[in-house]
DNA sequence: TTGTAGGCGTTATCAA
DNA sequence: TTGATAACGCCTACAA
């Protein structure tokens, strides 16, 4: 059997209850009462009962995370960055991170929600991948349950976010693409119902417009986030009578699938073609040729999301609800090559 | 407040023993006792605490993984789809996963470990990237913790594992670079205390010696597992006086970094120099040109892991202790480039 | 087939 | 400054 306070208790001869306020930190014990238990509690490897601590004091010291993992070769390194970013700032809050994968919007996905939660198992949750219209985002602040989200939903409620101008910030990348002088400017984007697609192509259209150039709906296609995606949209875009010469991408994975397609199109990427990612992902400075990319500090949002969330948890009053992050424009050969 | 078993109960008129035995699934309750149970407690949203459950239990229902994240930046897609696997299973299985975040062989790593097994956090743990001698195998071993493990140390003791033959399958990559002429074959490598680099490099050194060809210091590198180290590891390996004209990297990110430093060399990729890597992350067959590769199927591997975990802690005995996975040799344009 | 009661290991209240 | 004791919510032997 496990090693519990009452061992240490009557190893010291004193009360389980002073061993309690010892380790926690209590001033009403005698300094040198608290350095022996201490001592004692060490030696014997004692580490208080996680269940019994939370079924006491009514806090489950976790967090909760699921993985929007919508098919089983999941290998996105967004969410690597993401969940390392998650696990390192819940550890340095003395929280663990509880985490599963779900397919968006399934059934799966509810009864894990609603299972973390009903039974306690989580004292929030973080969200990202948010749909315009999120269910997550109605039912946890329908009962009240503390979360955080990346992006946010155009639901109408108040929640802390961190958030990127995704707007903002694709119309920079195509004012990019459009500034070295190209017209027809295409963009691969990704399911209508995500946050990101909305504002990415808000933000596409927005530069297409202050360069007075003409919005054409065959130039705009759909991917699906992943380099595969990618390819297929490219392809299609690069058989059309009037090829684009310019491919903004509504993330890097996507783009890699384009620079794929483009070759297999005989197209020089960089010259006869620019192609554009969105995220910054560490690797993709080194694709061919290398990546021009908004580079999002994916690993600091996630730490600044968890600091939300336990302040929130610990009943704080958060001072910046909605936090901005600022990328960066990173310019690389795939735009500017040489 | 929220909803227990006795209100549950009240409003039943039953006691809460009748209602914890109908919902576990218990055959001495009457089949229509049971349907008012169970109807009533959904319709009131009823979940077990989970806390009370484990205290008097003593099971977590959860197991533990812990991302060897050297680094910040740590966008590797192995671990995405590697956690994706693991959530999906343990769902299957009733068991939540936690998952945390250190550097490995660091004293962070050391304490999670060591917290979460001994607070009862978790019934078991599920480790990958071993070390040859991994002082998590001994400690677990020695205290008797259920764990299971991708890839085998060298310590001496017995564990369950999952594994797919490194030495073996990267003398099949090498195998495939010599068959095609090459002599001058470079490895780049990761940390000599990897499990992987021991085997992967004695792959490597089976097919220099069944090709009849020089083992050659020179040509043997070390990287990181990034693509960034791949890029300086290529970059070095192309300077020398006699660059090699093949190069077989320990994982796809290293290569992808060795993609690149090629085309800086001036080097046609599949031609004047030929690169593999190993792991066969989606997204890679769309590397520049498509990279030749190890196919892993890492989400099966992950959820076998979980499998033989789950089946650990429930106490069955495992048919398979350990069980071996075959890759498959996905041979694409990087090594035989038209 | 259903109910009573004890206890899992903590923390917190109150008294000493 | 310390100790006895009552919960926290659930499961389960045992009794009815």
């Amino acid at each position: 059997m496990n090693i519990t306070i009452r061992d240490v208790a009557k190893k010291l001869n004193l009360s389980i209850t002073t061993v309690s306020r010892a380790l926690d930190g209590y001033s009403d014990v005698a300094e040198e009462t608290r350095q022996r238990v201490i001592e004692t509690a060490r030696q014997m490897g004692y580490a208080p009962n996680q269940a019994a601590r939370q079924l006491r004091r009514k806090r489950a010291d976790s967090i909760g995370y699921i993985l929007p993992a919508d098919r089983p070769r999941f290998s996105d390194p967004f969410f690597a960055e993401f969940v390392a970013g998650l696990g390192d700032e819940a550890a340095a809050h003395g929280l663990d991170l509880l985490v599963s994968s779900a397919p968006p919007n399934s059934q799966a996905e509810q009864r894990a929600y609603e299972r973390w939660i009903q039974s306690r198992k989580v004292d929030g949750m973080v969200l990202n991948r948010l749909h315009l219209q999120d269910w997550r985002v109605q039912y946890l602040s329908e009962v009240g349950f503390p979360f955080v989200t990346l992006e946010r939903s155009q639901d109408a409620c108040d929640y802390p976010s961190v958030e990127v101008d995704g707007r903002r910030w694709f119309k920079v990348l195509v004012d990019h693409l459009a500034e070295l002088g190209h017209r027809r400017v295409a963009y691969i984007g990704a399911g209508a119902e995500l946050k990101i697609q909305a504002d990415r192509l808000a933000g596409y259209q927005d530069s297409l417009q202050s360069h007075d150039l003409p919005y054409d709906a065959v130039l705009v296609t759909e991917g699906d986030l992943t380099s595969d995606g990618g390819f297929y949209a490219a392809k299609r875009l690069l058989a059309l009578p009037q090829p684009p010469t310019a491919i903004a991408c509504v993330d890097d994975m996507t783009a890699l699938g384009v620079l794929h397609a483009a070759r297999e199109h005989g197209r020089v990427v960089g010259k006869d073609l620019l192609v554009a990612g969105f995220d910054g992902m560490a690797g993709f400075e080194h694709t061919q040729p290398p990546l021009t990319t908004i580079n999002q500090p994916v690993y600091q949002m996630a730490r600044k999301l968890v600091q939300m969330l336990a302040a929130q948890i610990a009943g704080q009053v958060l001072v910046e609800r909605h936090v901005q992050i600022e990328p960066v424009l990173e310019i690389r050969q795939s735009t500017v090559g040489k």
